[in-house]
DNA sequence: CTACCTGGAGGATTTACCTCA
DNA sequence: TTTGAGGTAAATCCTCCAGGT
């Protein structure tokens, strides 16, 4: 920023001079051109604070206070109007910046953390899996009747001896509760293993995450999917 | 020092468009 | 509906000045 100088001000004693020399001529228009004073400038300045446009009323009135013509402050107020907007996009786009500088440090930790825990989880599986391919050997018939998002109750049929005894009734006898803890074991298994694929590619791009709202991102209550599985 | 060059700041102009009487 | 005046935004011009070489 360029300071107002007593040298810079000397040769001029008004700014109506200024003008005068201005606007008279096209050939010379700008011959005599010299910035406001600092008093004009501070006075431009706390009324622009308060009213970006002014009143013609108000303007004649500041022309008049500052020895300006009325047309030098119109012009002065859509110069700064324009120059302040410049400027405040600049602004915007540092902050705008910043935030996707944090978005995308915060994106990258995440998806570490998914991968450690998708790790952990494959251990945890192999540990699971262990166990019952020795102890159990062909018990895991009724695993086959397991499907994607396929329910317990309705999937697992009584047979003929069974009737509608406990079922209809939501009672459980011993053996269904055998077949619902053989089912949900094996449900949960599914469960587990199906967290390991990628629900959903929608977000695995920087171009797809970017035009999401951080602020709804680590909103949980979109039931159903684990956070994790936005994160492939 | 002095001269020259260059980029930024800021006052002014031009142009296109809008509103309103 | 047309028209002219007055206002604005955007782009640009033009001058001045500081700083570097």
């Amino acid at each position: 920023m360029l300071e107002y100088t007593e040298q810079m001000a000397e040769p001029f004693s008004s700014a109506i001079e200024v003008t005068a020399a201005t606007t008279t001529t096209t050939t010379k228009k700008n011959k005599n051109k010299r910035r406001f004073s600092d008093e004009q400038i501070k006075s431009l300045e706390s009324m622009f604070e308060s009213e970006t446009r002014l009143e013609p009323r108000v303007k004649l009135q500041v022309a008049k206070e500052l020895g300006l013509q009325p047309r030098q402050v119109a012009i002065w107020f859509q110069n700064k109007r324009a120059r302040w907007k410049s400027k405040q996009l600049e602004r915007d786009y540092s902050i705008l910046q910043a935030n996707h500088d944090n978005l995308a440090g915060k994106y990258e930790s995440l998806k570490k953390e998914k991968q450690a825990l998708v790790i952990q989880l494959q251990k945890l599986n192999d540990l699971i899996k262990k166990p019952k391919e020795e102890g159990q050997g062909s018990a895991q018939v009724t695993a086959t009747s397991c499907k994607d998002g396929d329910k317990g109750e309705t999937t697992v049929k009584s047979d003929s001896s069974m009737g509608i005894s406990g079922h209809s009734l939501g009672v459980l006898s011993d053996e269904d509760s055998a077949i619902k803890t053989d089912y949900f074991g094996l449900e949960e298994e599914h469960y587990l293993v199906s967290m390991m694929d990628p629900a959903d590619d929608s977000l695995t791009s920087p171009e797809d995450w970017r035009s999401f709202d951080s602020d709804g991102l680590f909103d949980q209550s979109n039931c159903g999917y684990p956070w994790w599985d936005f994160w492939s």
